[in-house]
DNA sequence: TGAGCATGTGACAGCATTGTCACCGACGCC
DNA sequence: GGCGTCGGTGACAATGCTGTCACATGCTCA
């Protein structure tokens, strides 16, 4: 479950963020309501996202982002951070951003969940938005395993470049000498059996999905979720 | 060298992005003034990222997005959606932007470089954001590949998945039974030798660098960019 | 329909990877 | 300083991965 540390001194807007986050999904909440205690919590804790007010007592919010990004324990955590239209808005602007986000107050509910949907995806599935779906097929880079209606389904180095690359363009058709040379670093030119073997090897363990690598005859293979 | 397509039908809107984003960086800019060309062109050039403005003469610019999102040559390229405050900016909030993004006219031309870098930098560099980088580390999740000052190191599978995990967290020292749970999936009880070996021929690939991952006697192991 | 070519398939040998073990050095505690 | 424990290291055998080949199958075009 992700968990979500809020960063506010005001009640209700930590209570409006609340209230939309938990009426999509469920999410654990985390809440602060200064900047030492904000920096204290996140380093403990390491939330999976932070949403920081940039209008904080005591700390100004800025130098709490700041210190979170140059904590090696809280630097790869996503921030939105919240600021009214204004010098400070401009002052986020000159940031650079890396994979983090900012809204202007006010801001609409849905929008925020959008940011917040948006932030979690990226980053929370397996620590690096390392999952590329297509259809049921779900390839998990970190793990080198597919995943496949239920089942994992452990892949090779080589399979899995291979399935990766065809995956990652559904519906093109990709040319043997394109894959020979994205998988294997083989010029185009060179003739080989290697692919074809690969394909098959791949085939057997999609099961019954061997069909979504389909043969372009006299061009290539090509792959579509089906 | 990232390619950006700009659908814009105002010329002086195209002339405002362009200016701004030919400042920064070399990019190589593409343009069309209506939906259908719009579509043509990012089917056939496959474009890394598309400014979109929802005001567009003849097709609504929200069917271009989906149009653009049903197309398995274009659901992966990302859109920023340039639109005006009101009705319009209400119906994006309402969709699952995905890797998406939107920016409301007038924007600022800091903020669309950020959401533009932000974006690129995001799914560009190795179609995925595959690449995780500590100090001179950088590690390739598609090639399985440590790019390390220069030159690049081919890893094994295993090697691969216990760097990355230490890489991901600098400065955290990652214990014995944390380690063998996440890259071999043993229980953290079990006695082995088999995470000592790896280590050491994780530092001989490193070379001189092989002192970036520090002993932590009695616990485990830290990783630390130096 | 038959020739020619592209692809599927099974077998195999070479090789890289991996986990284990035995031995050694180093550290920390008394 | 001595002892016990932990981690470093080199060797090794088992395993799994990979590329190649020979043969089978199937498609295309005349």
């Amino acid at each position: 479950m992700p968990s979500i540390l809020i960063v506010d001194d005001e009640e209700d807007i930590r209570e409006l963020i609340a209230m939309n986050l938990l009426r999509e999904e469920d999410y654990k909440l985390l809440e602060a309501v200064n900047g030492l205690e904000a920096l204290k919590m996140a380093k403990e804790l390491r939330p999976d996202l932070i949403i920081l007010d940039l209008m904080l007592p005591g700390m100004d919010g800025l130098n709490v982002y700041r210190n979170l990004r140059e904590d090696p324990r809280t630097k790869a955590v996503p921030v939105i951070m919240l600021t009214a239209r204004g010098r400070l808005e401009e002052k986020i602007v000159g940031l650079e951003l890396g994979a983090d986000d900012y809204l202007s107050k006010p801001f609409s509910p849905r929008e925020l969940m959008l940011r917040v949907r948006n932030l979690l995806r990226r980053t929370n599935p397996n620590q690096g938005g390392s999952i590329v779906e297509s259809g049921p097929f779900s390839l998990d880079k970190n793990a080198l395993k597919l995943h496949l209606e239920g089942t994992a389904i452990d892949l090779t180095a080589t399979e899995f470049k291979l399935l990766l690359i065809m995956i990652e363009s559904p519906g093109i058709t990709q040319e043997r000498g394109e894959l020979l040379k994205k998988v294997w670093g083989y010029s185009d030119l060179i003739q080989t059996r290697t692919l074809d073997t690969h394909i098959k090897r791949l085939r057997e363990k999609l099961g019954e999905h061997g069909n979504s690598i389909e043969t372009v005859r006299g061009v290539g293979y090509r792959f579509h979720d089906a």
